[in-house]
DNA sequence: CCAATTTCAGCACCACTGATATGG
DNA sequence: CCCATATCAGTGGTGCTGAAATTG
């Protein structure tokens, strides 16, 4: 009972901190996060239902997000040529700025976990892969490796 | 980044584990934490400022969630005796029966943390203690001895 | 007069259900 | 015809701000 009133409340302080540094940039953390999704893909470009899957998030509150950031000229609607039925979240130049802004904003702050070492971020993530991986989460290989300030170019030596 | 993702998704799988759990018995994990918070007081009932405190939410929050419960006959307002300016949240015959059942339900799913053993319980505690300490949090000392499903007799061999 | 406690109105946001239009 | 995609309307819930009443 104690782990589970850890991990929440240690949620509900990082979202506090994240969407604090967010809100210049007129974002939440849920925004953002569909923004950075964005800007990782190939062509900047997704469907709705991609996105939703990868942030495991309802498709109706896709909808409500990218809404939102097309009404603040981040995104922009596209029809899918691929599947008349769906449409692509496009993220906008103005999307492409206002994201990289926040994240250097994120980054300096170390996202919140700055009192951690890579060593104690490695064992965060680790310990809650195993409850992700029970509930269905998609996790990409390199995640581990993808730490905020420090580069990542050792994957092999990292343990404990 | 990777252990901010972590922990965000761990929060919003437990949520809702927690939350579906509940539903049967009309609660959320917010009304459920208020409750066992006041079965754990001595009189069954406290200050509403003294609950926003233990569980680090708004003053209005907790008027919210009170007057839910209240309207749900599982707590009564009273006036403080001790205070004029302020109210007490006191638990009912109902209350008590609800949260008792509900915690049985809850400790039969092991919290929704049933793949993890004690000492790796132990471990996400600590490691997000830090973080929670950082924030202000008041966390009590026997926190870390109280596991759901098992007896924490052994707590120095509590490792990996 | 100032401060603390609580409440209320109101807003932003998230998660979901159920229904609907459109197209594979 | 069934299924997938996306949207909309609506509900319940949380978390806040700002203002107010009451009392220490």
């Amino acid at each position: 009972m104690a782990a589970v009133t850890s991990i929440m409340r240690a949620q509900q302080i990082l979202l506090g901190e994240l969407d604090a540094l967010l809100r210049p940039y007129e974002l939440t953390f849920a925004r953002y996060e569909a923004l950075v999704l964005l800007t990782f893909s190939r062509r900047g470009a997704l469907p709705l239902s991609i996105i939703g899957e990868r942030l495991m998030v309802h498709p109706t509150s896709v909808t409500n997000t990218i809404s939102r950031l097309e009404r603040q000229a981040m995104v922009i609607r596209r029809p899918n040529p691929s599947d008349g039925r769906g449409r692509l979240a496009e993220i906008t130049e103005r999307g492409r700025a206002v994201v990289e802004r926040a994240t250097r904003d994120l980054m300096a702050a170390e996202f919140g976990l700055g009192d951690y070492g890579p060593g104690q971020l490695k064992e965060i993530f680790d310990l809650l892969r195993t409850l992700r991986l029970t509930a269905g989460d998609f996790i990409p290989q390199d995640a581990a490796d993808a730490t905020a300030d420090t580069d990542a170019t050792a994957d092999t030596t990292a343990d404990t």
